[in-house]
RNA sequence: GUCGCGGUGGCGGAAUGGUAGACGCUAUGGACUCAAAAUCCAUUGAUGGCAACAUCGUGAGAGUUCAAGUCUCUCCCGCGACACCA
């Protein structure tokens, strides 16, 4: 017998399948589609991850799968090749970023070709070629002449070292991702997508799209939908107004003051007005002056000026309050300005106790559940502190009747909150000294009495208090009812860990943590409104002071220039007569002029504005001087779009016009199946079913989503668990693996090495298991005989369902492992028989292609096994004939025992209770009750 | 801080509320060999016991249940994303 010489093995039917075309999608099939997708990789000079194998198998799997199933199946692969590591070594190197993607490219082909992937290799895209680009710059001019793309002037990120323009992803906490120093932001006309004009969509057809729950709530909070209103104040002594979005118009009686961005046009408007202009003034040079790392390594310190003599009215109590600057509030986000209520909110709080300006409480908590038929009662809960240890005094009441709690009581006669208190201190712990620092709102609190069986509603109020000295009286506990408890000073941290009671922990957090309170509840001090439930009044509320409800989000637009030489350049003509003119559709496309220097000019401009025979031109509408845009489109634009470019490509190679290719959409689109790293989800993802959506709006594609279904895999970590990187030196070379293991161990490997969704640390120790089982495999064709085993057979069918349903769920790694079941019991017995040993490679074939192949051609086969249909199982064959049946006394297992499965219950009930075992352990007790669980258990309570 | 994911042997990880540790790696012993590698066989959660067996055991604590890794609550730790979003 020949070993299994995988180097051999796999380059022969690497050969082949692609001499047969085996994987080419066919774009005037009669049969259903399928379309799978990857991301497409960036070909980075490092060569190919083990990262990109283990989506890349997986869909591999995926695609086999359908094209087993019967589908046509389209799994293409493409370069996303415009990028700044490519720009960074061009500069370095002068090297032309086109020798480089080049170059690189052709070392990802031939590590991608050598993992027996099924690509159709001839719808290969590459971003960066100007037929690729020409129809991203396209899709750019549409979006222009709807509208859709702006110029705006936008803070650019400036490294003060390296004195460049950066993009987002280029700043790291702040600082500068090649130098290491400071950035800051400086304001620079950029052109702008107004994704905003689709964030409602993009919402809202998440649920009509089949993403990981994961995925859709990480897209969710991007877009950071937020319902509320817009609510004017009006600004004492002036004609102009404050408006404010807010999403609590509940708490529009607690404003005890408004906050604008520093930023805010009003600042400027109202210089004349301020007192204080030259303070505000500075404080506003100084936000901006800010660079990132400062405004992060910052924190939450609150800071701002009050601008004297400024005041507005609020509108739902008529009330005077001043006006601040304050970076805490964002010009981008909601109206730039605030209406400030300190007592429900955690940032007004902070800055309100810094400033000193009024905490208005109108919202009171409430706790606990309510009930039918309440009593109500009012109470105190009183906290008191030691200053000198730190520590409070708690109330131990033991598991059953509460644990730990602070002191409670009820008021008696006409008691109030403070005598209850200063009572009930008194009588439950003897302490005579005590001085009151503070007095909390109403608390309404549920809850049920269990001692006394009835339902109540509290009014309860804290207090907190000091200890003044130790002196106390002896305490005596008459209340039988209440039983005993155990009085201990406790530290703060025991505190809030060990007390569950939702009141008592409420009033715990106001008063040691400090914390205001966020949540719903009942209004107070808010005029009419008293009383009523905070979310409610909402409304009401909105509609008496004139305010406008209004959805807001957090998404912004997106920055859509770059001002660098490696991407996409943005098809406009600059006229000084016209404007910013297209380039006529028959121009395009506006290919990147070949220059000598790439690193960017000292004004932050793209070095594609020195370029000046490129950039003088002629306006397409005046025929007058006018001069190109020389800014160029970020990395993202590419990707945007590049699932549709397959199937232009193989109708027409990316060939004008666009009504060429709408028979293709309608076939192709959407993608079926697409998966990619968690860390598109908010960028990649959501920028492409932006565009799809522009694309479905002006008739392009059929429908309004690219993705059908979006799944995504976890990182593969280096071998420590830490992140793969060049600089730690951990990186796993995939070239190096197929070498010495081949390609089929290298898919099985990284298929069984974990959870998909999960991030699993590599282990090349463990590569060593799936070889060995391909080994076994390769060994077991001597064995075939004319008969199996019905064991060995059952393992199989059964190895069918649950291979199937394992891939569907992506649970590759327990399909593995049930193919390696199936190879031991095939291995143990004497005689395999050929159609169910090749049963067997039929389902191993997604996995491990190569092998699969070989063995199927060696066992006779003229045709390839990845032409043969999925196969189907036979249900008979596995079902259990004897049933094995636990025996569980008292919740723990003592027995078991077989019997043929159609025994009816009572005589598996009778033989459980006479086995041995049983006796034993009940011992001449008799059983209260036995539960039987069909098919599987007894269990037996005594 | 908020959101998301996770915590199970020496390691990666299995487990419709029903025998925890499938499958793989490692380690130990044995077979084969002059020897080694490879391969094959056996053992491999902890503790006690000659053994049969028993007890404990899925981050911690409580709860629901005849039965909890799995469900509920509270908390701790690790990873990832966002981060003053009104």
């Amino acid at each position: 017998m020949r070993p299994y010489d995988h180097k051999k093995i796999e380059i022969k039917w690497q050969k082949r399948w692609e001499k047969e075309k085996l994987h080419k999608a066919d774009d005037k099939s009669k049969k259903k589609k399928y379309y799978c997708l990857v991301e497409f990789p960036y070909p980075s000079g490092d060569g190919l991850h083990t990262g990109h194998v283990r989506s890349y198998t997986a869909m591999d799997i995926i695609a086999r799968k359908r094209r087993a199933e019967g589908y046509n199946v389209l799994y293409p692969i493409g370069w996303d090749a415009f990028g700044l590591p490519t720009e960074n070594y061009a500069i370095k190197t002068k090297t032309p970023p086109k020798v480089v993607t080049k170059k690189n490219t052709n070392t990802f082909r031939r590590q991608l070709k050598s993992l027996g992937l099924s690509f159709d290799w001839s719808r290969e895209i590459n971003t960066t070629d100007p037929s690729y680009y020409k129809w991203t710059q396209w899709i750019f001019l549409q979006l222009f002449k709807h509208g859709l793309a702006y110029k705006k002037k936008m803070p650019v990120n400036w490294c003060l070292t390296c004195k460049i323009g950066l993009a987002n992803e280029e700043v790291v906490d702040g600082a500068c991702e090649r130098c290491g120093g400071a950035t800051e932001k400086r304001e620079k006309e950029q052109w702008m997508l107004a994704i905003t004009k689709y964030a409602d969509r993009l919402d809202k057809d998440l649920e009509a799209v089949d993403y990981l729950e994961r995925i859709k709530i990480g897209q969710k909070n991007w877009i950071g939908k937020s319902e509320g209103a817009i609510i004017k104040f009006q600004i004492l002594n002036s004609k102009f107004q404050i408006e404010v979005f807010t999403t609590r118009p509940d708490t529009l009686f607690g404003a005890t003051y408004m906050v604008l961005a520093p930023d805010h046009e009003l600042v400027e408007i109202l210089k004349g007005q301020i007192k204080n202009w030259d303070e505000a003034a500075r404080y506003v040079i100084q936000t901006k002056k800010k660079t990132e790392i400062e405004r992060t390594a910052e924190g939450k310190e609150k800071t701002g000026v009050r601008l004297e003599e400024v005041f507005a009215v609020n509108p739902a109590n008529q009330e005077k309050i001043p006006v601040f600057i304050a970076d805490y509030v964002l010009k981008e986000y909601g109206t730039g300005a605030i209406m400030a209520v300190p007592a429900h909110d955690e940032r007004d709080y902070k800055f309100a106790k810094k400033f000193g300006l009024p905490i208005k409480i109108v919202v009171e908590p409430v706790t606990g559940e309510r009930r039918e038929g309440e009593e109500k009662r009012r109470s105190i809960v009183a906290l008191v502190r030691d200053p000198k240890t730190k520590k409070i005094l708690s109330l131990d009441w033991g598991k059953a009747l509460g644990g730990r709690l602070f002191i409670g009581g009820g008021l008696e006669n006409r008691e109030s909150p403070e005598e209850a208190a200063r009572r009930e201190i008194l009588e439950e712990t003897g302490y005579k000294n005590v001085r009151l620092t503070s007095v909390s709102e109403k608390i309404h609190h549920h809850y049920f009495a269990h001692a006394k069986g009835v339902a109540r509603e509290i009014e309860a109020t804290g207090l907190y208090f000091e200890l003044l000295d130790g002196e106390r009286t002896d305490v005596r506990h008459e209340d039988s009812e209440r039983g005993k408890f155990k009085i201990e000073w406790v530290s703060e941290e025991e505190a809030g860990r060990d007390v569950s009671d939702p009141l008592h922990l409420y009033i715990f957090s106001k008063f040691v943590l400090g914390k205001c309170y966020e949540g719903s509840g009942i209004l107070t001090d808010s005029g009419k409104w008293n009383g009523l439930d905070s979310e409610t009044a909402k409304k009401e509320i909105i509609e008496f002071v004139g305010g406008i409800p209004k959805v807001i989000y957090k998404l912004r637009d997106w920055v859509f220039s770059r001002q660098r030489y490696w991407g996409e350049p943005i098809p406009i003509i600059i006229c000084g007569k016209c404007g910013y003119v297209p380039v006529p559709e028959k121009d395009l496309p506006v290919k990147l002029p070949e220059i000598k220097t790439y690193t960017p000019t000292d004004t932050g401009e793209s070095p594609l504005s020195k370029v000046k025979k490129w950039v003088n031109v002629k306006c397409p509408k005046c025929k007058g001087k006018a001069e190109r845009e020389t800014d160029t489109m970020p990395n993202w634009a590419g990707s945007s779009w590049y699932y549709l470019s397959y199937i232009m490509k193989g109708i027409s190679n990316l060939k004008f016009p666009i009504s060429k290719y709408k028979k293709g959409f309608e076939y192709w689109m959407p993608v079926d199946w697409y998966n990619g790293g968690m860390e598109h989800t908010t960028l990649h993802v959501l920028y492409s079913r932006f565009w799809h959506k522009f694309l479905f709006d002006i008739g392009i594609v059929p429908g309004s989503e690219p993705y059908a279904k979006r799944t995504s895999h976890g990182m593969i970590l280096a071998e420590g668990g830490e992140k793969m990187s060049k600089s730690k030196g951990n990186v796993v070379n995939p070239d190096s693996i197929v070498n010495t293991f081949g390609a089929d161990t290298l898919r099985l490997y990284e298929m069984f090495i974990g959870p998909f969704d999960q991030a699993v640390a590599w282990s090349t120790e463990s590569i060593v298991g799936p070889r060995r089982f391909l080994e076994r495999v390769w060994k077991m064709k001597e064995k075939i005989g004319k008969t199996g085993d019905a064991d060995s057979t059952a393992q199989v069918e059964k190895a069918v369902k649950k291979i199937s349903e394992d891939i569907e769920a992506m649970r590759f790694n327990t399909a593995v492992s049930e193919l390696m079941i199936v190879s031991n019991a095939l291995d143990k017995s004497s005689s395999i028989s050929k159609p169910v040993y090749e049963k067997f490679l039929r389902i191993l074939a997604p996995f491990a292609p190569h092998v699969a192949e070989e063995i199927w051609s060696i066992l006779g086969n003229k045709k390839s096994i990845h032409n043969e249909s999925w196969p189907k199982y036979d249900a008979t064959a596995f079902i259990e004939t004897t049933l094995t049946i636990m025996v569980q006394i008292n919740g723990k297992v003592r027995g078991k025992f077989t019997i043929p499965s159609e025994t009816p219950e009572e005589k598996i009930k009778e033989k459980a209770l006479s086995l041995p075992e049983t006796a034993k352990w009940i011992s001449g007790g008799k059983p209260k009750r036995i539960i039987y669980v069909k098919g599987r258990l007894v269990s037996i309570v005594v």
